[in-house]
DNA sequence: GTGGTCTAGACCACC
DNA sequence: GTGGTCTAGACCACT
């Protein structure tokens, strides 16, 4: 799987991190049960501090996305993805309150927000 | 208006200000050419040093929100709301990936998102 | 002679009048010993404080664009424009010093720095 | 690289921050993707405010001319300079104008003008 | 009274 | 070590 990381963003490397890993099990790219490279390969691989891959890996395996086991390494979570919380729920709306109201200020429409949410999600659901 | 500001949130003190006065124009709350209170009112009201405002109103009047008159203070732009460019747009789908990548990787369906978003899209709009 | 203000520029207001009354010499709109306004009449005409209109009329005077009579009001200084001496060129270099810079970093040739300056050179000419 | 502040000039010490790194990378001190010192050291070098420092920073960084990593410290933008923009042309002609309109008024012609134009041009390319 | 600038000094997240 | 944020308090130019 191929990471993607820009030093200049303002979002902190292991959060960049953190959503490109999501990003490639909601795209199927990455299956559950499948397995990660070791924090070390992974920052060899992608030239980042190793307490970085580390914190990465951490809040993943914080929120139920993968598994890290002693000796076998990190995993998938092979049981499923978390569920839909209602915490969940309430991060997800306080996340998208501010995006859509900058929306509405300029313009946007309802149905114009819905059509981009549609293509983003068909475009992380197939990458090809 | 009234500003709502959560100190133990990661989000610098200075967003969530933009944030809720985006928000404000959008509700219809702050009308084009009103005018906004000076830096040093807001941040005495909101119990904040006067250069978090300011940094709040500079990157308003940045993004065209907001014009600050010399030695006459901070209105709404009277000329309207900055448009949907291209800029905002792929902003916009930079915020939104992420999001969407975690709804989707949780099993989200599209329809649920867009209620979501619809859901908040009114709620914005229609505050009351 | 139109008096354009723009009450949101970085620019004192005082200062916009300095150059906008230099302009109306330099293109030959306001001729040597033409009256200007009073002081009181140009304030309420443009909408602004009195001292700021005072500010500018000393400024001008000042450098010798103008002269100011106690009774007979003010007036383009009929015995000609000032010189162009040391201290003008000197501070001319001061200011374009950095807006050439900024032009030489962004790849523009002294050939269309100089294009640039004639158009706009014959633009205050024959602003017609 | 040799910074050089007036601290009684009326340009605020960022500006004058700023035009002197623009002036550095025009004439070939700083080479693009050269490291530029940080916040603290350049502050402590000049005897400024690290803020001072901070703001002409991120002003170059906005315009494009400076990148700035993540704890790693500000470069010259590899990428090359930010292009000329109609923005860009549109700020050069409002910022040029006031000065030819005085050169005009004072009765310096054009190729007088140009000729101060082309000297300053080649005195910040070729700097020795 | 307005915003703009500057200082001094502090804490934090990130790497 | 880096930049990012915030505070407290000051002076200035402009209107």
């Amino acid at each position: 799987m191929i990471i993607n990381l820009d030093m200049q963003s303002e979002l902190p490397i292991y959060s960049q991190l953190v959503y490109q890993i999501i990003e490639g099990v909601a795209s199927g790219e990455l299956q559950l049960g499948e397995a990660l490279p070791s924090v070390r390969n992974l920052a060899a691989d992608i030239g980042v501090n190793l307490h970085t891959v580390n914190k990465a890996y951490t809040l993943l395996k914080q929120d139920g996305y993968i598994q890290i086991h002693r000796q076998k390494g990190v995993v998938v979570n092979p049981d499923g993805m978390p569920p839909v919380t209602d915490d969940f729920l309430n991060k997800q709306r306080q996340e998208l309150r501010p995006i859509i109201a900058e929306a509405l200020c300029r313009g946007m429409s309802k149905e114009e927000l819905s059509t981009v949410l549609s293509d983003i999600y068909e475009e992380i659901k197939h990458p090809y």
